[in-house]
RNA sequence: GUGGGUGUAGCUCAGUUGGCAGAGCACCAGGUUGUGGCCCUGGGAGUCGUGGGUUCAAGUCCCAUCACUCACC
């Protein structure tokens, strides 16, 4: 088989886990943070630009690339990988989620997912069958099932719903994958269920039968509150194989990504660092800072002087601010070069405490930076 | 020189029969969780060109004046 999973390191007194995942274009090494490459690109970096950053895995969108540029122009490149020059693992999401927040008119039927392109209101019908066809064409190291994602919040009856169907999807993708890939590429499920224990635990348990290469929880950070997800990760995590990467999907703020390794999380993904760049947030240990405050005027200091990232080693916070201000494309560049470069250095920071039997002073120390940082106010 | 137009927030401009001075942008401060380089929330900010007059009350009506601008001499 073209991938596995190895667990090399337990913390002791959480669920704190490291691994070592294997794929078909290269090794991840959890837990991992994947930064988001909707459409083929992590917006405003190139690949060698992410590889110095540190990223071993980026997420690619079925959804965006199937609307445009389409699966024939990424046939002449064999996949996404040689079609964007990255030739480290990928990961694509189903469209599922997508389906549920950016296309309108949307229409959830047994076959699939019926909806109007947000792009020129074109009506398409995404399928699981479909899903997985456009995602072995991107030629994706890891696969997801196309899912039912709901909002927040969601009665009983429509979780319920969602998890089933999204289940006997799970069981239409795995046939297509195994039959058109031979399992080369890794298929992941997701489990749905909404805030419900009892949903998560049922979802968790018919995925579980399809031993599936690795799971995800899917439906979080959807408008709930922290603390909800919190607990949601904390019941479910567990009910998946230990023996396969747990991944939680569209999570998260920092903060997020300590407390869910604590609590056995493998694998993340978000916006966050990227959007935010793009939006003047940057993430230091000690919080987060608006480039623009007024207050970096005449700051001749970088960002964060313990990061050795290529922002903070050449440029300084008044360089910055001024960029974003004069809204030069360069102040995109450099802010997301920081961002991505912070929350890879903090899986690996974890990483290591977890191998080195440290996890749980890291996970201290990590919020008192947080809230010492806070009271300080830079 | 003659006739007309315009002067209100940093900018562009609304402002009703005279009745608490407004918007957009900019600026300032928050937010942003499987991405539309967006979007959302809040905030500070004005001697209404200037000086008189009428009126209980004037950005608004009257007189004078200044600046800018257009047309014609």
């Amino acid at each position: 088989m073209a991938h596995s999973f190895t667990l090399v390191s337990k913390s002791e007194n959480t669920k704190a886990r490291a691994g070592k995942l294997e794929l078909l274009h290269g090794t991840v090494h959890t837990p991992i943070f994947m930064p988001v490459g909707t459409l083929g690109t992590v917006k405003a970096l190139s690949p060698e630009e992410l590889k110095d950053a540190g990223a071993q895995i980026i997420l690619g969108n079925t959804y965006h690339l199937y609307l445009r540029p389409g699966t024939e122009v990424i046939d002449l490149f064999s996949g996404l990988h040689r079609f964007m020059n990255w030739d480290r693992p990928i990961l694509t999401d189903s469209g599922g989620f997508q389906v549920f927040s950016l296309a309108k008119l949307t229409k959830i039927t047994e076959e699939g997912a019926n909806f109007q392109s947000h792009i020129d209101g074109s009506r398409h019908l995404l399928t699981p069958e479909k899903s997985v066809e456009v995602q072995i064409c991107l030629d994706s190291d890891i696969l997801m099932c196309l899912d039912q994602c709901i909002p927040y919040p969601a009665e009983e009856k429509q979780a319920k719903d969602a998890l089933e169907l999204t289940t006997r999807w799970a069981r239409r993708c795995k046939k297509t994958w195994e039959e058109k890939t031979g399992r080369k590429n890794a298929l992941f499920g997701i489990v749905q269920g909404g805030m419900y224990e009892n949903l998560r635990r049922q979802s968790a348990e018919q995925l579980g039968e399809m031993d599936f290469p690795g799971y995800a929880l899917g439906g979080l950070s959807v408008g709930e509150p922290k603390e909800m997800m919190y607990d949601v990760a904390e019941y479910a995590l567990p009910l998946l194989p230990d023996d396969k990467p747990k991944y939680i999907m569209g999570v998260g703020t920092p903060e997020d990504l300590v407390e869910l390794t604590a609590r056995g999380a493998d694998m993340f993904d978000c916006v966050m660092p990227s959007r935010n760049a793009r939006n003047a947030q940057l993430f230091t240990p000690c919080g987060t800072l608006n480039i623009t405050n007024a207050r970096f005027r005449s700051d001749t200091g970088p960002v964060d002087s313990n990061c050795n990232c290529y922002t903070c080693r050449n440029y300084s916070r008044a360089y910055l601010r001024h960029l974003y201000l004069s809204r030069e494309l360069l102040s995109y560049r450099l802010n997301t070069i920081h961002n991505i470069h912070y929350y890879l250095n903090l899986m690996k920071d974890m990483r290591e405490a977890i191998c080195a039997g440290e996890f749980e002073h890291f996970r201290k120390k990590f919020h008192a930076d947080l809230k010492e940082g806070k009271n300080n106010e830079h």
